[in-house]
Formats: C-alpha cells, structure tokens, sequence
DNA sequence: GTCCCTCGTGTAATCGATTACACAAGGGAT
DNA sequence: ATCCCTTGTGTAATCGATTACACGAGGGAC
C-alpha cells in the first residue's frame, strides 16, 4: 500500500508538500499541488488513519457502548448515531455489552486504547470500575438513554413520566385497577425510573403496586416470560402488565400464550419502547414511543461538543403514549379508527 | 495519558524492556518483570493500539459492512461476528450501508484507511467500485450472506432452496396456486436466487410464476408495502405472497391490513429470515429461518484463517420451514399444536 | 543596490509503540 | 585462564503521517 513516501516521490516534491497539499495548506504552489494530486490518482494513494491518528492525538473516531444490539430500540439508536456522527465527520465504532457489567468494561477498555476522541455509553449497571475510571480520566463522555448519578457527564435521555401518566389514565379509564410492571435491572436509571414514575402515577388514582406486581426483569425476553408466569400464577393475577421495554413486552406475550390466556381479554399488556412490530401483533399492542433519532443525534452533537471543549448540553426529550388494543378497546368515540391511530 | 516512556521511567529500565515484559518475551528478568508491572498499575497505563497497531501494521479489527442494522437478521449477524471475533481477539467495526452502494463505497474505503485486517461484506449492490478495489488490493475478504458472482473471495452463507421448495410444497398442499413474490433487488445475489429458487419450486408443481406477480422490492418494509398494493389492485389477486425478507413482510402486512383483508383468509404470507415477533404477530406468520449465528461465527473463521494466511472456506449453511398460520390452517394430523410447533 | 517580507519548499523532530542489533555479565567447558 | 554461549538489557531504527523551523528566491520600498 503506497504511502506518502512513494506519492512524495512519484511527485517529485517532499512529503511535506504531500502532507501540505492534501490538507488543504494555503502555501502549496498550484503547480505543487496538482502533480501532488496526480500522483495519488495514479498510486490509488490512500492516508494511513493510524499513522495520522498517532501524530495528531486524534481518531475521528466515537465509541458506543449500548447494552443489546438485537433490542430494535438499541439498534434505532445506533444507527441514528452513526448517521449524524458521519455528518460530522466521525466514524463509530458500537460496543454490545450485552446488558453485562464485564462486557461493558472491556469494550470500554478497547475502545479507550484505541483512543477514540469519545464515549457515548449507555451504562448497564450502577458504574462498572472501567467507566468510572474513563470518566476521571476525562475522556470526552455522554450518557445516553440510561446514566449514572452523581457522575457529571451530560445525559441525553427521554423522559417517560408523562407518559407514564397517561398510560395509568388510559388504563384506568378502561377500568383496569391491579396493575403490575416488569422493571428492568435496579441497577440501571430507566429501570428504575420507569417503576417509579409507574407507582407515582398509579398513587395519582388511588392505585397501590404491592410488591409482587412489580417483576424484576433485565430487558431481556427471557425474563419477562419468567416475570408474567410469576403473575399469572398469583392467587389474584394482575389485570395489566407493563413490560419496561419492548424485549419484555415479547417474552410476556410468550407466557400469556403458552398458558392459553388471551390480550386484553383475560390480561391487557403495555411496553416501554414502540417498535413497528407492535401494529401487527395480535393484538396490537399499547405502547410509549421515545424519539429514538433525536436522541441519538443530541447525544452525538453533545459528545462532538464536548471534544471540542464546549460543555456540551444535557438534553430531555418527552416520550409518548402510543394506544393500542392490547389494553382493551381505546373509547371508540375519540378514536374513531384504531388502525389509523396505531400508525405512526 | 501514560506512555511507555513513563512506564520505562518509573520502573528504571528501557522502554525496551518494558515493551518485552508486557508482551511476555522469554528474556526478561523477574526482577524487570515485576517492577514493569507494578509501575504499569501505578501509571495506569495502557498500551496505545494506534501506536502499536502503526509498527506491526495489524489492528486486531475487522470491518462488518452490512446493509441494514435495523433488520434484525442483520442485528444478529452482526452481534455473532462481533462475539466470534472477540473470542479470536479482534475487535470489529460495524458499517451500516443502508442498502446504498455510495454509503457502501464510503465505509469501506474509511474502513481501509483504519487499516482493518480484515472485511467481512454483505454487499449491497451488484460490486461498487471501492469494493472491487478493496478485492483487488488483496484485502483479506469474506462475504457473507450476499456475495459477487465472479469474484474470487470465499463465501458465508445460507441455501434456501431446499426450504423454499418445501414452503412452496406447504402452499400447494394448503390448496394455493397462484403465489407472488416480493423479490430483493436484483443485483443483490439474495435478491435473485430467492425469486429463482421460487420459481423452480413453483415450476415442480407445474405452476407459473407470471411476471405480474414478482414486485420489485428494496428490503425495506416500505417497497413491500408498495409492492403489495400492487398485487392487490390486480385483477386477479395472487393467493399467497412471499416476502423475501422480513422488513418487506412488515410492510406486506401494512398494505393487507390498509386494505381491510386478512391473513390467511383472504390472502396468505410467508417471509425469508425468521424473527421472534413472528410468533406473535396476527396471525403468526411462517418464515424460512436461517442459522445466523452459525452464518455470522463461520464467516468470522473463514475471514482469520485469510488474514493468517489459510485458505479461508466457503461454508453453506442450510435454511429451513418454520410453518405457521399465516398460509392457512396447517394440516391438524400432522401437527396437533400449532402452537408448540410455531415456537422455535 | 540594499533591506525586508512573503511565499513555497525541504529537513527533521515527533507521536508511542516494536524489535534488530550491540553489548555486558556470568557460567560452563576445556 | 580462556573462550564461548546464554541471558538480560539498552540504543536506535522504524512504521506513516504532521508540522516547527530554516532557507532560498523573488518582489517592493527606499
């Protein structure tokens, strides 16, 4: 592979004029500059990123560490970072840490001896070793969709409080009155966040959440079809459940199946997270939708910020009821058209 | 940041020395060893992969040029090379094409300059130029999935054939003859085999396959969705459509319920690539599933054994039927439970 | 003509690692 | 005692770029 060497020679100048000419150095002769550009025409000369990187202490480069590439919600956040993260002219590199504290340290550890010029991280526990030590070490960092307290990094995030609420109303209004959740890890902000901000609104209409309708889950499938089988086992089974995420949601649809039952007939269902699969399951089911893009660009241009020493905001963004069938049939009076409505 | 010469500094020695100590080179001395080490824990240091990735010119990183994170055949593709690729200590970079060739050409040329060792491809189109280039440089290559007619690099993928001529046995014993398919972009190799494979299929129980009913899809849901309007507005409407992905069943699906029909009833679907909410989608819808995992962990073998100078093999993996209710009632004799038998 | 400034270019240091080569010390064989 | 070999270590070249600094040529002001 030629390197600037060989295009300095082919050229008959210095690789200093190489260097210069490419990088757009106001001191280039046109003349210079032109047989510069031949030469990398003909040798298909392309610049060696690593040898660059090294002499200028800069990658270009953004590290991503999500917690689960095959949730569809991780997925839309990653390939929106990318996208803006090309647009300004860095490439990522994600890291899937697989909801796993280990995993998630050495992606970060990899990440930091590529030496990337940031971090965007959506941490998967309270603060694994490796990351707190990037965060004193000033790498250039930004929490996404999850963060850790007390840590002072910028936090690009939704807030689902409001949504929340009016998920409780809507089910409230359908006469649904034992309500359970299945929370994601206590570890994590949202799955925290999304149990409180559940509790607080069933509070708002006199509704209780006894602890055994609260399921603790990890954002998996797996465990939201261990969490619903606890439920449906109960001597007084919850009329609603509310999967935290959408993988959830997928394994509570399994139990409820495999024990016969039906939605919203015999349990209505609800999810954090809207995916577009959610129009045609059988039934439709009730969602709260993040807008997943924007926040994936605010937290690029956050990131890109701070790297370029500028504090970098925090940003909040609403989420969104999304009602569907799988709670019961919405008032057909201010909805006339379900399908419509269930299209976003 | 530490370096090495800090490193060397506070352990008194070479950076030589600390260079052999950290690499696990036979001649150092205990002594050396352990005063290396114990300065690497009190600097914290961490060794610069750009640095050293410069002097031995390998980065321990592959490149995944896919075309579509969002799909989540690609998603898990993705997380299998990624954890196959970790175990054989490579890191890998993930380029998102978006079924573009420009986006393609862009990520394999910024991948290249980073110097990867190695590119696994899933191409989107017919060869864009710099992936011809990249060929022809000698790049350690694997496609994976897709491939290039014509063009020596090993391939990694899945032969639906045999599933395809038992889904077209399935429909013909539900009673169906004329059947549709949404067909992948031609220049794609998965985009033709699949319509090929359908039509010989078709061709064994002397059906035709007229030209009216192979749309011209994209794999994204929304081509399926058009596609599908087209099917429906002809005269005489196929029985059956094939979508030859999931996304483009997603949007098959969208048109039939846009036009108030359902499925199987009034017209019945199948899908290439298996996903889990196709277990609970109304009505389960049968796929034909590929081994991804198995696709992504073989293509990241076939990829090292190239960069380590091996032969690299082609590896063909078979698909198979997942029958479900989206064609029709499956024969009860046969398979009592169609809901054990839908769940993988 | 002299001085000085600008412009274009080249030389060489530098980034942080790896590694060829040189070399000193010590031990065993003779 | 001498020679040679092994072992451990250091010096310095190297990877491929960027960039500070030096320098020569040319032009304008006086």
């Amino acid at each position: 592979m030629a390197s600037i060497k060989d295009v300095a020679a082919e050229a008959g100048v210095s690789v200093a004029t190489v260097s210069r000419a490419l990088n757009g150095h106001p001191s280039v002769s046109p003349a210079a500059r032109a047989r510069v550009l031949a030469a990398v025409e003909t040798l298909g000369y392309r610049p060696n990123a690593v040898a660059r990187s090294l002499r200028t202490h800069q990658t270009r480069t953004l590290g991503l560490v999500i917690s689960d590439v095959l949730n569809p919600y991780f997925a839309e956040l990653a390939r929106s970072v990318e996208e803006e993260a090309r647009a300004l002219g860095y490439s990522v590199i994600i890291g899937n840490a697989d909801e796993r504290p280990d995993l998630q340290d050495h992606h970060v550890a990899t990440l930091l001896d590529r030496r990337i010029d940031g971090l965007l991280v959506s941490p998967t526990d309270g603060g694994s070793p490796g990351m707190l030590d990037a965060v004193r070490a000033g790498t250039p960092m930004v929490f996404v969709d999850r963060w850790l307290p007390g840590v002072d990094v910028p936090v690009v995030r939704s807030d689902g409080r409001k949504a929340v609420r009016d998920l409780v109303a809507h089910l409230h209004a359908l006469g649904h009155r034992r309500l359970a959740i299945i929370a994601g890890p206590a570890a994590t902000t949202t799955g925290r966040e999304r149990v409180d901000a559940f509790r607080e609104a069933l509070g708002a209409y006199g509704l209780p959440l006894p602890d055994a309708y609260i399921g603790q889950g990890d954002f998996q499938a797996g465990s939201g079809r261990r969490v619903t089988e606890g439920f449906l086992a109960l001597p007084e089974p919850p009329e609603v459940v509310f999967a935290a995420d959408n993988l959830m949601a997928l394994g509570a649809l399994d139990a409820i199946r495999a024990r016969g039952l039906r939605v919203p007939d015999d349990i209505a269902l609800a999810a954090f997270d809207d995916i577009r699969w959610f129009v045609h399951t059988d039934p439709p089911i009730t969602a709260i939708a993040q807008s997943t893009g924007e926040l994936g660009r605010a937290a690029v241009r956050a990131l890109v910020d701070r790297i370029g020493g500028r504090p970098g905001e925090s940003v909040t963004l609403p989420a969104r009821l999304v009602p569907r069938r799988s709670c019961g049939e919405p008032d057909p009076a201010r909805s006339p058209s379900p399908v419509r409505r269930s299209t976003p």
